[in-house]
DNA sequence: CGGCGAGGCCCCGGTCCCTTT
DNA sequence: CAAAGGGACCGGGGCCTCGCC
């Protein structure tokens, strides 16, 4: 009660200023205590610090950013839904934190649009943003880029002035397609992510490799989606096509998790009768399905390129566009094809 | 090129400052305007913010909060990998806008500690922190809570000064063991949560609901987990027992889906031969094992009711626990017991 | 007298109270 | 009294100065 002023006890936390007065110092030398720089001699240090920690002193992040030119802050926008997100989201922390920056993460869910989190983020004065998955038409991207330094994740970019950080849709797809046909399989499908990111590429590096090993006939692409419901749907009705492919390349794990649900719930024996294959080497890839096949983009090293890209950006280099190679990971959902495919 | 001093082309975002000039007024006044409370004739209003509009002026949210007395500011921990934390991040969102407080949200994964995360926040400055599923122990949530305010959600807490919000999980138990018992099933099995938060509670739930229907006997507690794997675990060593349940209860959706998972894969017919309930009603419930029976803790109740702990709390409101009631969703994955299982 | 330890003071970008026209 | 301006201030950072051994 030495204040008159009321303020609600608790409620403050304790500012440079209060363990300057509470050590008899300056806030200045406090300042340089708490950042570790020389300026104070170790008696001092020793004492300042003891008691910063007894008042549970914790330094303003705001106050201290304001102050300084650099923010050192990076911006990332990632959907909660998406598994692999997660994984982006965890390694971006370390990469960050490497070098010295520190991480303002906004979601993306049904009911939080890519805009109102972008907007939360240039609130929060970051210095660059990086947006993983980001679903915005290129002309807002555009003008977004205008105001902040944008580097986008596993989704390219055509907008000038974008950075971004992608695995070779393309040619991870065509890993796949080698994979299966180096076991054996004709008849492939490709159940497509419709019009998510990268299903374009991916739909076009299927068409590519079945093409150059000749199977271009036996193929197909149908229509499927980025969750499990169209990888399921999408399987349902090819166990009622007339000839039954004996391998699939979803297009990604939760499709592929789909897929596969619905095949062992029909009693379809995988990888014994059907082989499958996913894309991305979430989480899911080793979850309840234990052992998916799937191409992997590995996550820690895509974090550590985005972080790098997002730095150069910042420097000043140009916008880039850093294709990272995929690859397979063979795990118990493809085998060697049936006899019976052997035969055509 | 007006200012000799070198900084980066493009790289400054316009302050207050730089519009005030623009339009020839004070900051204050610009100020005014932004914020939109009364102090500007509407002809001066609609200048400055066209002059801002154009100008791609931001305010800086750090700037203000560190003047202003409250930084109306909410943290949040959530774990990467939890769906149902996905769920309830995106309604905290809703729920703290609709109070005029923004969220700062931090993850927690196996590579960053809930320590690290909650750091994160006090860093920000937050006003208080609510926590999503903390594994913390006791005596690190006690003095965690001296330096801010605490919450816990889907967590009971035993620590003084801690407020915390989650449902019923025995009554909930309860609820799932009462609709198998009505379908006629008298062989029940828990997969627990061996020591993840509020296993102990389910367990306890369903001890207490089988002896309520004097079925102890035929019941029984197995080790299970919060995941996939150890559900699926679970399930196999079930399939070897001597006598085979006819429902099982999981301890989270996750869990079941694992169960699930596996039963389909050993052409078990769910719900034909045997039951399943999960607990969460997390989007996993609606997901590939389409349409999962389960205990809902409706996540947006829940978040409601976090936010609205979290301002009591700040308002100098005593901390309490606020228990919700949790409801049984019947999907497909439960249904009557078959014939045998009727005549013992 | 040189160098190190320490303090004074302004600044960052808004907000808010007080004063002026 | 409404509209607008002036200036202190939030919590630290960094430069410059000063005292002292």
């Amino acid at each position: 009660m030495t204040q008159p002023g009321g303020r609600r006890a608790g409620t403050a936390r304790p500012t440079l200023a209060d363990v300057a007065r509470e050590a008899g110092v300056s806030t200045a030398l406090v300042s340089i205590v708490m950042r570790g720089v020389p300026g104070a001699s170790d008696a001092t240090r020793a004492r300042v610090q003891a008691v910063a920690d007894g008042m549970g002193y914790v330094r303003d992040e705001r106050a201290r950013k304001l102050r300084q030119s650099s923010s050192r802050l990076i911006g990332v926008t990632f959907d909660l839904q998406q598994a692999f997100h997660g994984d982006l989201v965890e390694h971006l922390y370390g990469a960050a934190a490497a070098r010295g920056y520190d991480l303002a993460i906004s979601a993306v869910a049904p009911t939080r649009d890519e805009d109102v989190a972008i907007q939360a983020l240039l609130r929060e004065r970051c210095e660059v943003a990086v947006l993983l998955g980001s679903a915005l038409d290129d002309a807002v991207l555009a003008s977004t880029a205008q105001r902040v330094p944008l580097l986008l994740v596993a989704r390219r970019s055509e907008v000038d002035g974008v950075s971004s950080v992608h695995s070779d849709d393309a040619g991870g797809v065509g890993l796949a397609v080698d994979h299966l046909v180096s076991l054996g399989h004709r008849r492939l499908v490709h159940v497509d992510g419709a019009d998510a990111p990268g299903a374009d590429d991916r739909r076009r590096g299927f068409a590519l490799a079945v093409e150059r090993h000749g199977l271009t006939s036996q193929a197909q692409i149908v229509p499927g989606g980025p969750t499990e419901h169209d990888g399921s749907r999408a399987a349902e009705a090819l166990l009622y096509a007339p000839a039954r492919p004996s391998a699939v390349v979803a297009f990604n794990d939760r499709c592929a998790a789909g897929v596969l649900d619905l095949l062992v719930r029909r009693q379809v024996d995988v990888p014994g009768d059907v082989s499958v294959v996913g894309y991305d080497d979430s989480r899911l890839a080793v979850g309840p399905h234990a052992q998916m096949s799937t191409i992997s983009q590995n996550a820690a090293e895509m974090a550590e390129a985005a972080i790098d890209g997002a730095l150069d950006l910042l420097d000043g280099g140009d916008p880039r566009e850093v294709v990272l190679a995929p690859h397979l990971v063979a795990r118990s959902t493809s085998g060697p094809a049936s006899g019976t495919e052997l035969l055509d």
